[in-house]
RNA sequence: GCGCUCGUAGCUCAGCUGGAUAGAGUGUUUGGCUACGAACCAAAAGGUCAGGGGUUCGAAUCCCUUCGGGCGCGCCA
């Protein structure tokens, strides 16, 4: 993995501790601590390749102007041995250092020797961390929010997994509880209504009014006739869920397999209903007091859970009455447990159980109110809510010439995350929805997403990659020999595109740890499309097929380096990276 | 009402652990192929970073407040 970024910052962050050393030592600066500084990449390429704030931050500490303290540090900067040049002193008082030829061929030959691992990293240290995401209920068919949570939670895990996480992705399945009773009662009376008529039976409001209900009663009738129209109603009902569940299953399964997500674990909720788990964190809460019972039902209590933990933050009592917290139902008045007892026993079989250190959950916006919730509850029980992590996800507005879309053309009905996939490229979904930031609502423009130009972010990637890969065809089919090249070799790549496009490389390793640190594959993404701006501007000014045979396998050697770059990122994406298009 | 969240160019959005002249794509206008893929590049134009206060050497970024959009406050999930 590369290296030579972070640790030629890490290595100028102690040069200028060494000097500021010494200017003490010379009695130049005060024996003061040392202030809190920053070391960063300049926006503009003319303040440096590294930047330091070090003399405008200390200029309280050691009483004098941040210009004197930069001349200072700048005199007892010793640069002998390091990939520095020179340095210039700027601005308000901005320390900028300048690096070597050498740095830039020698991040080139990282590259190449990392090959299809350049970008990955140990910054995860191997933790266990499980991505849960989509976990679509199993009653319907999946939507558009669906379509955004599967790209997002997928691409996520990939990003985690470069940054050296152990991860695993998750499907909960909500085959068990309130809303699989609704499925049932759903189908049953749409399977009565077929035989009795629709003015017979009337399909409560609180039931499923889909069409795919229809649907599957209508199979089930196929198959087995009016066998269970006079059956015991528990009987008819078991039968047309074990019927209907499993099709409805698969069928998610395999239009997320469509949709190049594949699962280490599809989770079904029943188990914890089945094994005790979940009757277990029950007996737990109320071992520990945080239960009590009113209206015959058990209730937890979240207000008493909540306070607590912000009374230790810092809130004023006063605050947190405004808040108007609310206790819970676990177990309801007729006996079944809701669906926040099952979590809170899924949360316990994923941290406790199967030991991973950190769970992520990847919701919709809408389910906000209850992330404090259920870490408090984690808390609750003796484990550390700050083990999980609520990704909230802001729903997607389809948009097609320029106005919003909610049905589809082809069924006249909502728009379903299959209906989706057969309109546009699997390639931009998966890509169109790492663009925007989880939290953004964004629009999802679908004549964007099947346009085959430059305006698609995700065709002006592959068209870099595969302008490079053709590039590289044509030299060969002339004669060209592709040779390796030695640093002292690749130092001739000093145009100012030549560097940008290598800056642009060597960032991609901080780029992959910085997004999973922030849970944010959009960066990836953004890191993509700026890659290829890059390549193209540099493919514009500097040409690769020339008489310098030298300055010729220099820039082969550069466009190799971006065209792995860009596969092993489009690889890291599930998306393709064409060699011709 | 209380809470969460968002507000940056005509449009879609980056930038947000405080840093130098606020960026990109798109749209508009104008250039660049008899040489490696023009599915590309270059240039112009476009801004009260929603408004107001505060913190400080320095604020799109942090704090307070107002306004506006989205969402949530069930013995639903």
């Amino acid at each position: 993995m590369s290296k030579i970024v972070s640790d030629t910052q890490k290595n100028l962050r102690e040069i200028i501790m060494d000097a500021m050393g010494r200017a003490v030592a010379n009695e130049q600066l005060a024996s003061e601590p040392v202030p809190a500084f920053t070391i960063e990449v300049p926006a503009d390429r003319s303040n440096g390749d590294f930047a330091t704030n070090v003399a405008m931050a200390g200029a309280k500490a050691f009483h004098l102007a941040p210009r004197k303290i930069a001349e200072i540090i700048t005199e007892n900067l010793d640069l002998d041995g390091t990939y520095f040049e020179r340095v210039e002193i700027a601005g308000p008082g901005f320390i900028n250092f300048f690096l070597k030829d050498r740095y830039y061929s020698d991040i080139l030959k990282d590259i190449r020797a990392c090959g299809a691992d350049y970008g990955r990293s140990d910054y995860g240290k191997g933790k266990k961390i499980m991505v849960e995401f989509v976990s679509a209920n199993p009653t319907g068919p999946m939507h558009m929010g669906n379509a955004r949570g599967g790209a997002l939670g997928d691409c996520l895990a990939a990003v985690l997994d470069y940054a050296g996480y152990q991860v695993e992705r998750e499907f909960y399945i909500n085959d068990a509880g309130n809303q699989i009773d609704k499925f049932a009662l759903s189908l049953e009376i749409r399977y009565l209504q077929k035989y009795l008529g629709e003015d017979k039976v009337e399909l409560p409001e609180d039931c499923y009014q889909g069409e795919d209900i229809k649907e599957r009663a209508e199979e089930f009738a196929e198959i087995y006739g009016d066998k269970y129209l006079n059956a015991d109603e528990k009987e008819r009902k078991k039968a047309l869920v074990d019927f209907a569940l499993p099709k409805n299953i698969k069928n998610m399964q395999e239009t997320l397999g469509k949709y190049r997500i594949k699962y280490d674990t599809w989770f079904n909720e029943s188990v914890l209903h089945n094994d005790g788990e979940l009757k277990e964190i029950i007996d737990i809460l109320k071992e520990k007091g945080y239960t009590y019972e009113k209206d015959g039902a058990l209730w937890y209590k979240n207000i008493e859970v909540q306070t607590k933990k912000l009374l230790s933050q810092g809130k004023t009592q006063e605050e947190i009455d405004k808040l108007e917290l609310k206790d819970d139902v676990l177990v309801r008045a007729n006996g079944n447990p809701t669906y926040f007892a099952a979590d809170i026993a899924y949360h316990r079989n994923k941290l406790e159980k199967r030991g991973f250190d950190k769970a992520i959950d990847i919701w919709g916006a809408d389910h906000h109110g209850h992330v404090a919730r259920m870490k408090g509850a984690l808390d609750a029980i003796g484990l550390d809510g700050e083990r999980l992590d609520v990704l909230l996800m802001q729903l997607v507005r389809l948009v097609r010439d320029g106005e919003v879309v909610r049905m589809s053309k082809r069924t006249g009905k909502a728009i379903t995350l299959t209906d989706l996939l057969e309109e546009i490229p699997i390639d931009a979904a998966r890509f169109l929805f790492n663009m925007r930031d989880a939290g953004s609502q964004m629009e999802f423009d679908l004549d964007l997403a099947v346009e085959q130009s430059s305006k698609n972010p995700v065709y002006y990637c592959q068209y870099a990659h595969a302008r490079i890969c053709s590039i590289l065809k044509k030299l060969e089919e002339q004669g060209v020999e592709i040779k390796d090249c030695t640093a002292q070799q690749l130092d001739v790549l000093n145009q100012q595109e030549e560097r940008e496009l290598i800056r642009h490389l060597s960032s991609l390793t901080d780029t992959i740890v910085s997004a999973a640190k922030k849970y944010d594959p959009a960066a990836i993404t953004h890191y993509v499309v700026e890659l290829a701006t890059a390549f193209h501007k540099f493919y514009n000014s500097c040409r690769v097929n020339i008489e310098d045979e030298e300055l010729m396998q220099a820039r082969i050697y550069l466009c190799i380096c971006t065209r792995d770059t860009i596969k092993n990122v489009l690889t890291m994406l599930k998306i393709e990276a064409p060699e011709s298009m």
